[in-house]
DNA sequence: AATACGGGGGC
DNA sequence: GCCCCAGTATT
């Protein structure tokens, strides 16, 4: 059966199976825009399995645009620690921040205004419009381009951004009028859950509609060129303790990588070569080696080793450069591999304690 | 158009 | 290992 010639049969399987099917996930027992929001940024490239305890932390801590507006930017990366992508967080606060103070605290219910806000792009502009207002907008995301291309046989390749504008003209046009919000929803659930990299199909309520699937194509789509592999760059990190048992960490820079978060001192060890690096972390301290592993980013891998040691004596601290106890430690907000090289050292504390 | 930006789960 | 995830901002 084609979907152009029957469009709302089609509409008709989607919604019927998604009203029956859908998963209960926190942010669908709500109708408060807010919620969705922070639920949809939480979403962008996070898995829902991934993001419900972190969206019932969040919600819980900040359960008003207001009390999110005032939140000191270490508290929000420490709800949001182990998440990533975490310019999302502070990109939230600052879209929220210009709904309280240019919209009265009402979320706008355009695509144009809405899109204005920090953070939010096409798919989280139509997504937000389409759950919390009943808009009929596209939002189109990975789920949607791998089940809309199977559908209508779109060979087009999805690595390049222009392409998604033929996914977003599909969508208007087919887009379900009376409730958008289960439509688009509808198309990511499928996505998610049957029509996946590795289509369940003979579990699919609309597989008597898909052209993919009718010519037993379907894994063949969607199309989507490799990517480059990625670098993989050396870093020698120190986790230092004073003769105070305080650990000596900084913050991250306000940009680039996992900005603002803490860290034990780190260098890339093409860098160790000049010698002021050098200068910097040899001080007649005696080092041990504590653990390594490589931490996998979306674009790059860092090899890293760990050392650990005891400052003695007067030591001239770099600016920038903090002692902290242990309870402060486990308080400042931590990207993951900083955390892992905590967990170890605190287990050797305890070793230590143990015996 | 290409790249930066996290982390985890599935195979 | 590789792929991909309810993507966006920047260049």
């Amino acid at each position: 059966m084609q979907i152009v010639e029957n469009k709302d049969k089609f509409r008709e399987a989607l919604l019927s199976w998604y009203l029956r099917e859908k998963r209960d996930l926190p942010w669908r027992n709500t109708s408060n825009p807010y919620y969705i929001w922070v639920s949809e940024i939480m979403l962008q490239q996070t898995r829902v399995d991934t993001v419900i305890p972190y969206y019932e932390r969040f919600i819980a801590r900040f359960p008003t645009m207001e009390s999110l507006v005032e939140a000191d930017e270490s508290d929000l990366l420490k709800m949001w620690e182990g998440l990533g992508y975490y310019s999302r967080v502070r990109n939230l606060q600052s879209g929220v921040k210009e709904v309280v103070e240019n919209y009265g605290s009402e979320v706008p219910a355009s695509r144009k205004e809405i899109s204005e806000l920090k953070g939010i792009g096409p798919y989280t502009a139509g997504a937000i419009l389409s759950i919390a207002f009943g808009l009929p907008e596209h939002a189109v995301d990975g789920n949607v381009m791998r089940v809309i291309s199977r559908l209508l046989l779109i060979d087009d390749d999805i690595a390049i951004p222009r392409t998604k504008r033929i996914f977003e003209n599909v969508i208007m046009d087919l887009i379900d009028q009376e409730d958008p919000s289960s439509f688009n929803q509808g198309l990511m659930e499928l996505g998610a859950t049957i029509c996946t990299p590795k289509p369940k199909c003979l579990l699919c309520p609309v597989r008597e509609f898909c052209l993919a699937f009718n010519e037993g194509r379907q894994e063949e789509f969607p199309v989507k060129t490799k990517k480059v592999k990625m670098k993989v760059v050396p870093v020698a990190s120190f986790a230092m303790r004073n003769e105070k048992n305080e650990w000596l960490l900084r913050k991250r820079s306000e940009k680039g990588l996992l900005a603002n978060l803490w860290e034990f001192p780190m260098i890339e060890l093409a860098s160790l070569q000049t010698p002021k690096e050098l200068a910097r972390v040899e001080c007649d301290i005696e080092l041990t080696e504590l653990l390594s592993f490589k931490h996998v980013f979306s674009h790059l891998t860092w090899d890293l080793t760990c050392y650990t040691g005891l400052i003695q004596g007067d030591h001239k601290i770099p600016d920038g450069y903090h002692f902290f106890s242990n309870k402060e430690v486990e308080e400042l907000p931590k990207p993951v591999p900083v955390l892992k090289i905590w967990d170890e050292v605190k287990q050797q504390l305890t070793g230590n304690d143990g015996k």
